[in-house]
DNA sequence: AATAAATCCGACATAAATACTCGGAATTAG
DNA sequence: CTAATTCCGAGTATTTATGTCGGATTTATT
């Protein structure tokens, strides 16, 4: 029941990479150098942000990525379950038409599951990129000159 | 992210344990039967539940599982912790005191993942187990005659 | 044109967690 | 005494997580 490093590491740097990138795209080295990150993990979870539509990638020298949208228009969601798939604690199916659940009609714990489903939600679709971002430059202004180190989570 | 089948299994174990016991104590053998769950793996998450004080067992022929506490003290919350360890999906600790992550006071993931916990915090803890065993005998009632098969999730 | 800096891609490797299984000891009702 | 149980620790196979690596491709710069 565990976000991975994946989403961990993959919302970080996006949020890193909207901070640093104005118009220049930012290159693989310099988040991964910031972020603490292991540069070809990084490259993977940038190829998946980027599969999903959430980044863009300019290739070549001086080359890097930027957002493929405006910060306000990606929720913390979209990146989590560009990362690690759809976020779904047991994905039971029991409310879905498509492929519902052998005996979802004599089934309580998928109350549960839809509660606990519903909550994960809830929460990471109500966040914006943006709102993290505007929330890091706040502390970034009052950390200035102390060497910001990491959050290792 | 996804809820392992200790969590799963176990909670509807616990709740047919509540559904069918009255005086008498069920045995491994009849749950697992029932809700299709093997009986050596069930046996080792039953084990779980007693050490956490959910249930009591009665050893020797004719004995087995009751609930330690009434359905309505027993939150689907503490089954799962039970079951699966703190459901934390970020064990980031930035908001405690004991371990605080380092790097915690530049970190703004950390609000994310403290939503991510308090939904599905808020999710599990409002749910007792009185609940499902109602809606439970609901089903049972509704559905008198058919054979119950059992979700599998 | 050559070089260096990047992304892109697939495959591989290792470690950890998950999902069981098993054998036997201890307990107790009949 | 026997059979039905729980109790316990250890073992195993599979899957998932967490990276690593080598090389192809693209492009800015010199």
């Amino acid at each position: 029941m565990k976000l991975s490093t994946k989403g961990r590491y993959g919302l970080r740097a996006l949020v890193d990479l909207a901070l640093n990138s104005r118009e220049e795209a930012v290159c693989i080295q310099s988040i991964a150098g910031r972020q603490n990150i292991s540069e070809s993990y990084l490259e993977q979870l940038m190829r998946l942000l980027r599969k999903a539509g959430l980044i863009k990638s300019v290739r070549g020298a001086g080359g890097g990525y930027q957002l493929a949208k405006p910060a306000e228009a990606i929720s913390v969601g979209d990146v989590l379950r560009a990362l690690e798939g759809n976020l779904e604690a047991v994905e039971c199916g029991a409310f879905q038409k498509e492929h519902p659940c052998e005996g979802a009609d004599v089934c309580v714990t998928k109350y549960v599951w839809k509660r606990i489903n519903d909550g994960i939600c809830q929460a990471v679709d109500s966040i914006m990129l943006a709102e993290l971002v505007e929330e890091s430059r706040r502390i970034q202004d009052s950390h200035r000159g102390t060497i910001a180190n990491v959050c290792s989570k």
